[in-house]
RNA sequence: GGACGCUUAGCUCAGUUGGUUAGAGCAUCUGCCUUACAAGCAGAGGGUCGCAGGUUCGAGUCCUGCAGCGUCCACCA
């Protein structure tokens, strides 16, 4: 036999960079490269990572799903475009680059404004190059010569120029309301950057005394079982944060709450204070909390300052953006940490008799998502963005493009999740104090400000140093990058590529983002950012725990990469992954795959190997049943895959390839290649060669958009499979139809039957003389001995004590035993099964179903009962006869 | 407090509009170095599909309730 040219297995860590360079050379990842330049477009504007470090799995899973997409639409003939980016990511970047200083020793005083960011953004490019390194290591197919970076002129253009827009439509304004406050970083943030932290803390109980004096009610029994009169002085209120009682503005009740409405309009002596604040009622308090009674701090807790603004309270800030006690807070208290204030304070109020207990509690304390560090909402004066401007309302806009059904959403359970985001959408403030970003353009001289991209004329001008919020701009990302690209034009509002076909995004960042991308277009754009969105899980450990350093449970791409292969490592991230859940990621799901990928390359040696260097003749019509069997199976795999790819059920369609690919083309039709292509006739061979070709063909490209470096690689090595100058840019169809619609179940059920046989009298590698019903054909028959390893005789050459008898293929088989009593447990076992199933076909048919189902489906019933009870009477007889 | 998801073989998970006696990989057992692949081949064992009801001729699949786990949102004064 010929030697095969392929190497025994594939080398993809020598192969996968040649493979890059292949494609590059190729320049097939532009939607100019497409045949038809007025074929549809399939675009992405793919989520840029942060360029302040490197890709990490959750990265490599969301390219591996985006590159999917995109390989698959371009083999469709789709002009497709994959834009690759960076994220400046203010916040993050500048904490990690500040850091990164600091390990430098660098002394950041000393540096200006200007100087801190250039240096960042040559960090950002660097660390971009990096990445965009690992990126092309995993075969994105992106279309390199379109990668743009957050902070590109052409973007940074069109976000000042929203912003503007938006200031001329009045949907921004500047003002001094409420944030998190982050006291490490310096700088408001998010809502969405806060997370909750639970913390061992306390509820302290004290008095608020009347200032007309007692005005005794109902009795209140405090937790630790002592009961005060209400109003006797005065009113019990709990909190867990004391220190901020020195700005209350206000004691609050429900005005519902029938212990207090006689006390709502009476005023109480803030302790340690001296100030006079009224007792208010708001539906907003719950009178089951503690006492009831509420303290109202509008300057430091979100809901006092609502409850403030209804009812005009004065904002008293005590704790300063330094974290310390401000002037406000009182001599006795400024300058100290609030934690120390919040001592100072129980103990005066203890000494004056007013803390009248003390509970245990745990409670959630805000902290910041980046810095790790404790959050403090106070007041603050930022810009915000308007989202329910009446007459204008940005939520309204997103929320009818949401409910308008425009969107396909995958998986479309998420589509509440944005709608309730909008609902719940309070005034985003986009104003950060970073140096990294955006800076506002901004200006003001005195008491104007001006709102442009350049300083007005004249003197004494000076720019607002703050920067945007990250999502600001990212949030326009959808069609900025279009816009700058110049593949679309902002006044005219669509093209082929805006909206953007699909966006895939991680479901964590759904709220972060997707949101803000939809309030952010829905007002430039008015219409919506991408026809599809679709969410990925994230990726846990394979016990399902989230993968993080201090765990050490984390998994380096680029490690497993160099162990199985980039293709293994796909593989096993889209197989078994449903829209919008977690997936658990195992190493040897990876190594599953590699197998995977060997058995492919195996596949293609054997095809190499009998084409012997020749590449065989076309037929325009396939006659051998193996031909068109396989070919059939084929065309209805091809549908379902394709089915499956345009619904975005990746994780069906790989399957169904490997299934097919491993359980239908290896396991049976390679072996019947074999059989004849090693002993047909010459037209016969030449036909299955080309047949071969054919389906090998098919398959690669098949596989292609999941496996792109492996089936690459084969489709340049196997010149008589090769149509085109790369894999990446065939057609997606079906090579070589079927000329009519076969099966070979006969041939398969006779091999099954007996090879199980043989295997349960461990007989396997012996050949077995066999007899087969008359009808079967002779291209059966010989695939019968050839992979059943059976020689086949007429059932009156075996002996009648050496002949068992077995149902096969539409009739009884013979098969040649020397000990036939040896299987008789096995005969015994099976007619117990077969008695079995036609008792519940039995029953089945003679119930409701055999009145009430589709007729179709009482006959496909009917069938399978004589076929069973036929086989019950076929392993009766045969048992009879031992 | 609200919403959503998950619960299927020892492990990790599929199961596409309800329809064969529920599948895969890994693991286990048996036999095979059969010239593409031992990174393989053939065969086998293993599940009352979380629990309880309901709809239906028929439920892993639809409905209701419950439990456990997880996630998100709101509140936590």
């Amino acid at each position: 036999m010929t030697e095969s040219s392929l190497t025994k297995n594939f080398d993809f860590k020598t192969r996968e960079p040649e493979i890059i360079k292949l494609w590059e050379d190729a320049d097939v990842f532009r939607p100019e490269a497409c045949e038809d330049q007025k074929a549809p477009v399939f675009s992405i504007a793919m989520p840029p990572p942060n360029a302040n470090g490197e890709l990490h799995i959750g990265h490599t899973y969301g390219y591996t799903v985006q590159d999917i997409l995109g390989r698959y639409y371009r083999m469709k003939g789709y002009r497709t475009l994959l834009i690759p980016g960076k994220d400046h990511a203010g916040i993050q970047t500048q904490v990690v680059f500040e850091k990164k200083l600091r390990a430098e020793k660098v002394d950041t005083t000393k540096l200006t404004t200007k100087e801190l960011y250039d240096r960042c953004y040559d960090f950002c490019i660097d660390r971009a190059q990096y990445m965009r390194a690992q990126e092309k290591s995993i075969g994105l197919s992106a279309d390199w010569s379109r990668e743009l970076f957050t902070l590109d002129p052409r973007l940074n253009k069109i976000v000042f120029e929203t912003f503007i827009k938006m200031w001329n439509d009045g949907l921004v304004y500047r003002g001094s309301r409420i944030v998190n406050w982050s006291v490490f970083s310096q700088t408001a943030i998010s809502d969405v950057e806060v997370e909750y932290a639970e913390k061992d803390g306390h509820l302290w109980y004290f008095r608020y005394d009347l200032v007309d004096g007692p005005l005794p009610g109902d009795s209140l029994k405090l937790p630790n079982g002592s009961e005060v009169t209400i109003g006797s002085p005065g009113l019990v209120i709990a909190t867990t944060r004391p220190e901020t009682m020195l700005g209350d503005t206000a004691l609050a009740v429900h005005p519902d709450d029938k212990r207090y409405q006689r006390y709502i309009g009476k005023e109480v002596t803030v302790p340690l204070t001296n100030r006079k604040i009224k007792i208010i009622a708001d539906k907003r308090i719950d009178p089951t909390f503690g006492t009831g009674v509420v303290k109202v701090t509008p300057a430091h807790d979100f809901t006092d300052y609502d409850i403030g603004v209804t009812h005009s309270l004065e904002q008293i800030q005590v704790i300063g953006k330094d974290g310390l006690m401000t002037a406000a807070a009182g001599v006795d208290f400024v300058g100290q940490q609030s934690v120390a204030a919040r001592e100072l304070v129980v103990t005066k109020l203890t000494e004056q008799g007013l803390l009248l207990d003390t509970i245990a509690m745990r409670h959630k304390v805000p902290i910041g998502e980046r810095g790790k560090d404790v959050i403090e909402p106070l007041i603050s004066e930022q810009w915000f963005v308007a989202v329910d401007k009446p007459g204008n309302s940005l939520r309204q806009k997103a929320l009818e493009l949401v409910r308008s059904g425009k969107i396909a959403i995958h998986p479309e359970r998420f589509k509440v999740l944005f709608e309730q985001w909008l609902e719940n959408l309070r005034d985003w403030n986009i104003s950060r104090q970073l140096w990294w970003g955006h800076r506002l353009p901004v200006w003001y001289k005195g008491s104007e400000t001006y709102v442009g991209l350049e300083a007005p004329k004249g003197e004494g001008w000076t720019q607002d140093t703050d920067v945007f919020d990250t999502w600001f701009s990212s949030g326009q990302w959808a069609y900025s990058t279009a816009a700058g690209l110049e593949l679309l034009d902002l006044e005219r509002g669509t093209s082929d590529f805006f909206p953007t076909h699909t966006m895939v995004m991680g479901r964590d960042i759904l709220l972060f983002w997707a949101c803000r991308m939809l309030l952010m277009t829905a007002y430039r754009m008015n219409t919506i950012p991408w026809k599809n969105i679709y969410f990925t899980g994230l990726i846990r450990d394979e016990h399902g725990q989230k993968m993080s350093k201090s765990k050490g449970n984390g998994v380096e791409p680029r490690d497993i990469i160099a162990k199985y292969g980039v293709d293994a490592l796909r593989m096993a991230m889209i197989l078994g992954a449903t829209p919008g859940n977690d997936i658990a990621f195992a190493e040897r799901k990876v190594e599953g795959y590699s197998k995977f990928v060997n058995k492919l390359w195996n596949a293609a040696k054997l095809i190499e190997m009998k084409l012997a260097g020749t590449t065989p003749k076309p037929v325009s019509q396939y006659t051998l049943a193996t031909a068109n069997w396989l070919s059939t199976e084929l065309t209805r795999i091809h549908a379902h895959v394709t089915k499956c790819m345009d619904n975005y059920e990746l994780s069906i369609a790989s399957g169904e390839l490997y299934e097919f690919i491993w359980g239908t083309y290896c396991d049976w039709y390679l072996e019947f290649f074999k059989v004849i292509a090693d002993t047909g006739t010459p037209e016969e061979k030449n036909e299955i060669l080309a047949h071969a070709v054919d389906s090998f063909g098919t398959i690669l490209a098949m596989l292609h958009p999941f496996m792109p470096f492996v089936t690459e690689e084969l489709y340049q090595a196997l010149s008589a499979v090769k149509r085109k100058p790369v894999l990446a840019s065939e057609k997606w169809e079906v090579r070589g139809a079927a000329s009519s619609e076969q099966t070979l179940e006969d041939a398969q059920g006779i091999i099954t039957a007996v090879r199980s046989v043989k295997a349960a009298l461990n007989l396997s590698a012996k050949t077995m003389r066999i007899a087969v019903p008359s009808s079967l054909g002779a291209e059966q028959r010989k695939l019968v001995s050839g992979v059943g390893r059976a020689e086949l005789v007429e059932s009156s050459a075996i002996e009648q004590s050496k002949a068992l008898r077995k149902s096969a293929a539409d009739g009884v088989i013979v098969l040649e035993l020397e000990d036939k009593a040896a299987y008789r447990a096995k005969l015994e076992k099976d007619l117990v099964s077969a008695n079995g199933l036609s008792a519940t076909l039995r029953a089945k048919l003679a119930g409701d179903f055999g009145r009430a189902a589709k007729p179709e489906l009482i006959e496909q019933e009917r069938v399978r009962l004589n076929f069973t009870e036929q086989q019950a009477i076929d392993l009766k007889a045969e048992l009879d006869s031992f």
